[in-house]
DNA sequence: AAACCTTGTTCTCTATTTGTTCTTGTTATA
DNA sequence: TATAACAAGAACAAATAGAGAACAAGGTTT
């Protein structure tokens, strides 16, 4: 697939800070700030380091532009566990027909431990009604833990057809995948397994009532 | 559909002072007090900046209304900022059979500011299925707002005949005082308003699906 | 209604920041 | 010794940011 060239010492150093750097900020670095952080002095030194964590697959190219040393998704990013630090990503609206990837920056929003799990959450805002009878209503927030399975009955978000986000409760077999809303005016539907990409299962629920 | 160009430096500066400048003005900034707050001397370049945020659509298009710079989404607007101390009592379960005030030693949870209010808050357990046709279910989390008064339609904590804390619908009439449950197979209960004491009044709602 | 001030918009020009590509030299390691 | 890793810095180009002038539409005062 890919020529994996080891990373270097150096190359995990700056690859750390990235990590880390991306814990708590919501934009990326510049390789000047790199740099001052990790003690270098030119910044060509360091590019070519970047480069390298390009070529890994762990940072996208970032093609000039400025503040674009950002983290390649989706993979196995090291998650820090920071137990004391429980604010997480605000993505957006669910159903908002946008792979949840596509959101560039966001915002972050600190809820209770108790609406989390240990893994890597985000939170979403809801939009629609399919979900009420769980009590799960229009412009509810929901707090979501990424990974991409889950077991029959599971309130899952799921990418649909590749374009269309949704909250639903989900049921599978080998040959299909249903997606039930918890609402009695609608109607369960029913996908080829290829079409439903899960993106995270339901670990909590918001609900704000001021005006 | 939209190509989501993440925001430069500059430009995540002027939305961050856009947001918190809505939280405690109600008239949105002119340009030119956004220049002065942000240190800059050209409306013009400001504009700019401005206009890359409508692009993201994070802010309204001001057709050159005077004031017109105002954020997109009124209730979600994401708040990037979220360090300030938002951590409350957690008095209990509701329905325990006694007055609030007589929790004597309690512990604290962090929640979201979207979720609370300026004014003194608490959090309590919810213990019953009166409320179930408004979304807030057993066991659920219910964040409240200390005050003795209430309008009609507000959903409240009260104490009841001096032994019961009761989360229900308010409706005061001068003779009378109605506690109406959100359920379909509940009665509303009918008081003498000497009976029942306001103990708040709910702003926020929380629940857990990790088990 | 007219005169006036405020404020959003558009434009051009310039400055600064920052990613990229070099060349050169040093240090560590097999 | 040979090779890879690393560092420094110069030079360049694109992205980003800023200043200021001129204009037009909105509001306000007279």
């Amino acid at each position: 697939m890919s020529d994996y060239q080891p990373l270097t010492r150096k190359q995990q150093e700056i690859y750390q800070f990235l990590v880390e750097h991306y814990q708590h900020r919501n934009t990326p670095p510049t390789l000047d700030e790199i740099c001052s952080a990790l003690g270098l002095k030119s910044r060509g030194s360091l590019h070519k380091h970047i480069q390298h964590l390009v070529d890994a697959k762990l940072v996208e190219p970032s093609n000039r532009k400025q503040r674009g040393i950002r983290l390649t998704t989706t993979k196995n990013t090291p998650i820090i566990k920071d137990s004391t630090n429980n604010a997480i990503p605000y993505l957006g609206k669910i159903a908002a027909g946008q792979p949840l990837e596509a959101v560039a920056n966001y915002s972050k929003i600190t809820i209770p431990t108790q609406l989390k799990t240990e893994n890597e959450c985000y939170v979403l805002q809801v939009t629609g009604d399919s979900m009420i009878d769980l009590g799960i209503f229009n412009n509810d927030w929901v707090i979501i833990e990424k990974r991409n399975y889950a077991k029959n009955g599971d309130i899952i978000v799921a990418l649909v057809n590749n374009n269309e986000v949704t909250l639903k409760i989900i049921e599978q077999t080998p040959s299909k995948t249903i997606l039930k809303p918890a609402n009695k005016e609608m109607q369960p539907m029913h996908f080829d397994p290829d079409n439903v990409q899960i993106q995270g299962i339901l670990v909590g629920q918001m609900r704000s009532y001021i005006h």
